[in-house]
Formats: structure tokens, sequence, C-alpha cells
DNA sequence: ACTAGTTATTAGTTGGTCTAGGATATTTTT
DNA sequence: AAAAATATCCTAGACCAACTAATAACTAGT
């Protein structure tokens, strides 16, 4: 329906027109996850840092942001690593300087870890220009754009979700 | 989906309205991306390969369909990868059995490196459902709901593509 | 007080990447 | 035609981040 409209969106077209949106809509969703990709490589390059250990930081800093005190254990759920390679992880940005360890103040078996305000700095000046920037294009739709979007990429990750479930039986 | 006003998409209410929503659009956005990593990643553990390995094979089995052949420098290039960890890989992919060395037919300092037709089952079987499903998604949407997600996922590819361009200057 | 469970660490292994260098085949120069 | 340069792949050795298993320090239940 609606045939018309395409011209930005293009390659597309095709003389049974539903089903050629489709693969659009696919092949544009792999697009933006290949320049997300990219990107995150790029940030850990210029970081110097490895992927997990850009996670681990921009979670510490907004369990930090919202008033909230983190373990290695939470570090361990949130990032689906082992203790002893969130032990090393540690070791890692603590020796960077952008997290030291602090000791829990009720539990003395654990430890808290805190990021450094110079770490908080550096992850806002080197992943502001990209929030920014994805703000600017979201700001940029309508609310009833933006409602589109939203479903959309919502019910994708409800299927993504679900096949995952089920990805014991064969299937 | 079909946006019976936001159960699902909840949270963003607030005064200003337009700003929530384009926080519940990149808060989506995210949350997109980690289901596809999840995916991947059980995907990756039950064909117990690595990420790298498994986006070779599709590579792979994707130009055997177009009728391509591949070396091993074009893995390297397409992968991002040393030759040096292409030929490892390549070993690993033959030592599963997912692959087969062969002769090059024209340059006798090159080889061919052909999926065997086992590893195309196993492809299609572990990532036909994951296809099937994102596929019924994307058939979910009328052409205008198409159009307006392509349009939003490409003009965020491009804007994360020339923040990726501008990113050695350090802006 | 003793046992069981939790939390973080240490020690050692594995897997995948890298750099450096070597082997063979092709292309270019002399 | 022979020699030099180039291209393609492989091997060797090292590194890093993840893993498993075992340990130390602590808390909680009986």
């Amino acid at each position: 329906m609606r045939s018309t409209g395409n011209e930005g969106s293009g390659y597309w077209y095709g003389p049974d027109g539903q089903l050629d949106y489709s693969a659009a809509v696919l092949k544009s969703l792999r697009d933006y996850r290949a320049a997300e990709t990219a990107v995150r490589r790029s940030t850990r390059d210029s970081m110097g840092m490895g992927e997990t250990d850009i996670l681990a930081l921009r979670y510490l800093l907004r369990a930090q942001a919202s008033g909230r005190s983190v373990a290695p254990k939470d570090l361990s759920q949130f990032l689906g690593i082992t203790s002893a390679s969130t032990t090393s992880l540690i070791d890692r940005l603590a020796a960077s300087g952008h997290v030291r360890r602090e000791a829990h103040p009720t539990d003395r078996r654990s430890v808290v870890v805190v990021p450094t305000p110079e770490s908080d700095q550096e992850v806002r000046v080197t992943l502001g220009a990209m929030h920014r920037r994805m703000m600017a294009v979201a700001e940029g739709l309508s609310a009833e754009e933006a409602r589109v979007v939203v479903d959309f990429l919502q019910t994708m990750t409800e299927a993504l979700e679900h096949l995952d479930e089920g990805h014991k039986e064969s299937n």
C-alpha cells in the first residue's frame, strides 16, 4: 500500500511490494548494527580498553549517578562473566586509574568499586559526541514516528528474546 | 505492538513530551542491541564457535550462494583481522569440518576456502529461526511504518558513520 | 560453636589475536 | 632467461582476556 514516498529508502522496489519493505527493514537494521559496532570499536581503540571494560565503566558511572554502589558481583552479573574474570577486570581498571576499590560499609567480605572522576570525564568526552548525535536524530522524529520506531524495536527485541528461550530445543 | 498507548513502552511519560520520546527511542535501540547480542552469544555457544568464526562462515556461505570463491585474503579483509589470525581461523573451521581448503584454479599461490554442505545445513537451522522471526516482525509493519523505521535507521547509521570519520581529530 | 553459604581472589589453562619471519608462486625488471 | 620484487599463505612465539578450580575471608542458620 501507499507505494509512494520511498525515494529516500530506495533499492528495494520490486513487483511484490510488501515483501521488499521487509527486506529493506532488515537490511537497515543490519547496517545500523554494523555502524554501531564500528563506532564502538573505534572508541575502544581510542581509549585503549576492551569492549567489556568500557561496558563496565559505563555501568559504574550510571550506578554512581543514581546513587547505587556496585560490588564485583554486580559487575559479574551485568557483564555475564565469571567472578574471576571480574577480579582481573577490576585489576585492569584500577591499574589504569579508572576505578578504586573501597571497603564495603557493612559486609566485610565485599568490596565497592568506585569510578574515579577522571574516568567520568574521559567517558563523557568520548561518548558524549555519539550520544548527542543520536539524540539529535531521535529528536528529529515526530511523536507519531517515534512511537512507530519504539514499537518496532520493542517487538523485534521481544521476538529475539523469545527465540533465545527456546534455543535449547533443537526446534 | 500496535501502540495502544504505551503500556509496553511506558516509563517515559513526562511533562515535556517531545524529549521523553527521544529518550524512549534511544532506550529501545539499546535494548534491541542487547537482545541481539544475547542471541548471537547463544548461537555462538550452541555451535561451539567464536563470533568471528560465525561471521566468517556466513560470509563464506553467502559467497558460495552467489557463486563467488573466497581466498583467505578476502576473509582477512572482511573480518578485519591479520592474515595470521585468518590462517588459524581457517584451521579451526577446517578441523571442525565446516570448511575445506581447495586449490585455487589459476593462481597456485592461493587457496580457495569452501564451506561444507553440513555447515550450510547447520547455519540454516541455527539462524533460520531467527531470520524468520525477524522477517515476521518486519512484515507486520505497514508500508508507511516500514518507511519510517528504515528512514530512522538509515539516518542513525549515517550519524554514526560521520561520527566515526571525525574520530581522529580530538573533536 | 559449628556448619553451610557467599564473596572476592589467586593460580593455571585456553582461545584468539598480534608481530615477525619463512616458503612458494607470480610478475616485473634487467 | 635470470634475478629481483611482489603477493599470498603459513609457522612460531608472545600477549591478553576469558575460563575453571581451588582458597581465603566473612556471614548466617542451627
